[in-house]
DNA sequence: ACACACGATGTTATTACGTAACAAGTAGAA
DNA sequence: TTCTACTTGTTACGTAATAACATCGTGTGT
């Protein structure tokens, strides 16, 4: 799992294999990859960056779905809970999946500057953090790991 | 650092611990510690658990404190700016720090079956995301770490 | 004493985020 | 066909957070 997002890329590709993953999924466990779906799906990934509900319903509306808040709140309910998308916790917004399939516990890497977005392996600092839990009695189910700096565009732009 | 909050001990102790530290560290860097924040400080140590920013105000609107939202956020900004208080992304909360002063970058042990909260170290954690994330070309600057799980008592209760 | 700057508290009003509850359409199974 | 399950759409509401402005008290400099 590269930690995809910060590196020139064609949006165009990781977009439609993200939705082609997905198509393959739903087929696969007769899940309804229906059309506002999947396009809040392609509206994720075509931006590499958190989108708030709001924003994304937006647009949706815009093209002819439903306008109200449900209309896109399920939609994303359904793309996080088979992992095509995450929710990133600290600013309440969304991000596409860009590595579907994959076995992930992610880790989120987002850049103060311009809010891009990048996904990484969490699975080491999982296990640490699951030890030390441990060792107070705590059982760890599920972790939520979003890291806060600069990305390597912004970086370089910074000390410029 | 070790992970007080699952464990029983005398509530008493560890919020006029939390709130003499507060005050002290005020007093040393020319802050003011004033009543609604003494105050919010307090109802949060008295509880082991997050708790919503107007659950905090109705206690507070109870007391005769003002009784509308900027009241108790500019309340839990001085608290949170100056570590005596965290935000729990997950769950759009607050839990009192019961480490006050101590340096640290802390990850959070969340129960899902009773909602008590404790802190534990995440610098170990955190050394292999920075790592992992300058790999990247990430400078990561803070992190954000909540695990959810089952604390020792619900365990234990779940186990029976 | 006076005027001023600063920080804290309080208010009203508004924005952003999220969900409950209900109506209606559509596709597949009995 | 009829029933069931699922999806989409709506209205209405609940919860979280902030903007903008008025007021007050404290300490400083004059």
């Amino acid at each position: 799992m590269d930690p995809i997002g910060f590196h020139q890329h064609d949006h165009e590709t990781c977009m439609s294999g993200g939705v082609a993953a997905a198509d393959d999924y739903c087929a696969a466990k007769g899940l309804q990859f229906t059309p506002v779906r999947r396009r809040t799906l392609e509206i994720l990934l075509s931006e590499h960056r958190a989108m708030g509900a709001y924003d994304l319903l937006e647009v949706l509306g815009a093209e002819g779905f439903g306008s109200q808040p449900p209309v896109v709140y399920r939609a994303l309910e359904f793309l996080v809970k088979n992992g095509f998308a995450h929710k990133i916790e600290r600013l309440n917004a969304f991000v596409g999946c860009v590595h579907p399939g994959a076995d992930h516990t992610p880790a989120f890497l987002i850049c103060r500057r311009c809010d891009a977005v990048a996904e990484t392996r969490a699975r080491p600092a999982m296990t640490l953090l699951r030890d030390l839990a441990e060792e107070a009695g705590f059982a760890v189910e599920r972790a939520v790991i979003e890291a806060e700096g600069l990305c390597p565009n912004c970086r370089e732009a910074a000390e410029a």
